[in-house]
DNA sequence: GTGGTCTAGACCACC
DNA sequence: GTGGTCTAGACCACA
């Protein structure tokens, strides 16, 4: 996993997460890697992985067992979905949205390349 | 201008001077307001309003004249368009497509989404 | 260190550190002074610092780790040898062939002058 | 004329008008051009070029007659040697020497580029 | 008037 | 601890 410069990567591992709640990898009930191990796979500071963790049990989507690990909730679909969505909506898509009028580009085009997306 | 408080207002400023080159309201040779009144224009830090000019300098889209000024350069809309380009095809559409299928979301709801969008 | 009047103090501790790059003090990989300590070292604001060294990121030769510090990159050499080299052909050099010429000076005198500059 | 962003508009022109002294199209006695032709020439602002030549009348290389003005003086070329020689060897040899020990250049390769300067 | 630079000091996010 | 950003205000050189 390599960090994009532009966005904290405490959030960048939240995304993974969520990501992988939302594609089914990870389901209720799932343990999530140990904060330790984590912070080694990803070369991160453990302190970093302790936030992200943070964050999404603040958020609902994971809990913590004492002295056992984090554990996704039974929740935690919806919840991020939700969350993911009103990112979408109040974010990405107004951002979207500008920069095809900006850029002149149309529709279509990105009809086209959502396709080409696709087959990747 | 009321500055979005998760993004530099430096940057802002920046995106500001772009999207006028880009709709048209700059044009090549023209004169972007001095630091200063930009500054009160603003109601912000004419340090502030410095760097954003300075990055728009690097950029190659704005030249100074000694003592008089900020100018639009001859080739500031392909540079401008060139670096929004690249934003929106590294950035704002990854995060585009990665988003609708994660949230399951049809393309076409998109379609009527941006009709409404363009109404307003 | 200390700072020549005429030339802005943050290009003088850019030259610093591309001086200790090409001359094998400072290697890829490095971590360079941070921003605090290097200030109060050089008893300069620590904005003076970050303008240095956010000019010498933008140049490529050092990166940022996100809260550890700034780092020399691996083509830091080649970019400051390249960058130095530029300056050398194209400001330099001209300037000092156009005095020589001007003041009439003999190439020789300049070999027996460079002669005395290396036993100091 | 081109001026090269990094200097003073004002000493480039001082520049000029002592090139000309040394290599004897100006010659004591004679009258430069006046302030208003001159700016009109060199497109830049009248209050520049006469700055330029405030300049160089308070270094004895010209003098000004009431209402003709500006005359070359008859100390103009040992003056604007003497001047043209301190700044070489307390500006421009420093800079040399340091620049061709940094980047590791043998000083023949000097001599080389510079019968190549002189056949131009 | 214009920009260029610097200081002093603050607050914040992040590791 | 690290950098990133911003404010407030100053001084200077230049056009």
């Amino acid at each position: 996993m390599e960090f994009e410069s532009n966005q904290a990567i405490y959030i960048q591992i939240v995304d993974y997460i969520c990501e992988n709640i939302l594609n089914g990898n990870l389901k209720p009930g799932d343990k999530i890697t140990a904060i330790r191990p984590m912070a080694v796979k990803l070369e991160v500071n453990p302190n970093t992985v302790v936030r992200s963790y943070s964050f999404l049990q603040d958020t609902g989507i994971v809990y913590n067992k004492r002295g056992l690990g984090y554990y996704i909730t039974e929740d935690a679909v919806v919840i991020t979905k939700k969350y993911k969505r009103e990112e979408f909506l109040h974010s990405t898509l107004p951002t979207f949205f500008k920069a095809i009028d900006l850029l002149n580009i149309d529709f279509n085009e990105i009809k086209t390349l959502y396709d080409q997306y696709k087959k990747n």
